[in-house]
DNA sequence: GCGATTATACCGACCAGTTGGTATGTTGCA
DNA sequence: TGCAACATACCAACTGGTCGGTATAATCGC
């Protein structure tokens, strides 16, 4: 199905299509899909409008193309962090908290200028985009918030919650933080923000769920 | 210096200007900026287009005046809300879960369809904004984090807290996650994200900072 | 008070540039 | 050789912005 990596080729279909999803994705994420025109994806991708329409049949069709290739990617990514954390530990509450601090991990790594995600872009623009779009985001949101929800179920019947809480609204928190944290970031040009507050819900989750309440803190600490 | 609002006239400039500024921000806020025509705010402001650049000497500048008017909204929302906190209670804990809590309750009553913030809005298109436009979002974000981390450091003083933590990413924690569940009503339709939400911030503002650890629950509650 | 004068608020046809999209041609691979 | 993968030239619709003009309000001499 997919063409070799190697072998030099003038034309690569495939190819052509992700730069241009790459191209459009880039100057998405800065500009919008309104602002972004389709000259400029081409541009920026090195080919022609020719080509831009051989490979989608219209704007809105690489709107579509474009967030469920992201969809997809951001599930893998989840299902890929998910396991690592299970393999980590058995215990689920460790699970929880190694999951979060995995996307810490990686978001403290990340050296590039800083993306933004591709959902919140769109949802601000909902009113340009089919309800098959549309639906994607719904779907990728209720993906997190069923994930998270079952991992904290688990958590909760092992240990019981200090206080009783909402846990739909819990597993919500982290999508929440994450995409809150994307736009301080890109409107203060600080990185460290993300990992920063995932911090925080990590204690969270330990404050409530922890084993046992650590002894009051020495005042002069 | 301002005209009576009582006074029925055929002219009345500043609220033309509010007509067309209400009328781009709700159109902003489901089409973003660039997708929204002047043709469009004009259309929906029941006015034409000569009196919107008589008002406004461009697009940007419309963009900056309604963000600039914005913020002045958020700002004086955000400190008639401090106040209250204030005097509704002395101890600093209590005036930032209560500060919390006026937000939740209002984010409850509101019955509206839902509008979303307009420095995410923005944000994500952030390249067709200059300079002076986006130093307002700055400006806004750095004023929730200055606000909040005074109170929070008042209640550090007062009471230690639990976990050795990341006071300026404590601070932000509100509006990330403001943010954030705006972006998931958006998505999914539910108004009451934000409300739960927040509630588990104020949760975890207890657990961290509240007087005395709560006697484990019964696991049979 | 009042008419003349000026400044402000607003109108709507129009323009030049840009946009998404197409029609038609050319090129490389199986 | 046939067809997918591109390139180029082009178009109709729309965009932000302009401009000449009109109606209303404020100012001021008298």
């Amino acid at each position: 199905m997919d063409t070799p990596a190697d072998t030099p080729r003038v034309r690569d279909p495939t190819r052509t299509r992700e730069k241009i999803l790459d191209a459009a994705q880039a100057l998405i994420l800065d500009h919008g899909f309104a602002a972004t025109t389709v000259d400029a994806v081409v541009g920026r991708a090195g080919i022609t409008k020719g080509a831009f329409f051989h490979h989608f049949t219209s704007k809105s069709d690489l709107a579509r193309a474009l967030v469920e290739r992201y969809a997809a990617l951001d599930r893998a990514h989840l299902d890929e962090r998910l396991a690592r954390a299970r393999k980590l530990s058995s215990d689920p509450l460790q699970q929880v908290l190694l999951l979060i601090a995995l996307f810490e991990e990686e978001f403290a790594s990340h050296q590039e200028p800083f993306g933004g995600c591709l959902f919140a872009s769109y949802i601000y623009e909902a009113k340009l985009f089919d309800e098959a779009t549309l639906e994607v985001l719904r779907d990728s949101t209720l993906l997190w918030r069923r994930v998270m929800l079952e991992a904290l179920e688990k958590v909760a019947a092992r240990y019981p919650p200090r206080r009783e809480v909402d846990m739909e609204a819990l597993a919500d928190l982290f999508y929440s933080l994450t995409e809150g944290a994307f736009i301080m970031t890109r409107t203060l040009g600080d990185k460290s923000l993300l990992g920063r507050q995932a911090r925080h819900l990590r204690t969270y989750l330990e404050l409530l769920f922890g084993p046992a309440p650590e002894p009051p803190r020495t005042p002069a600490s």
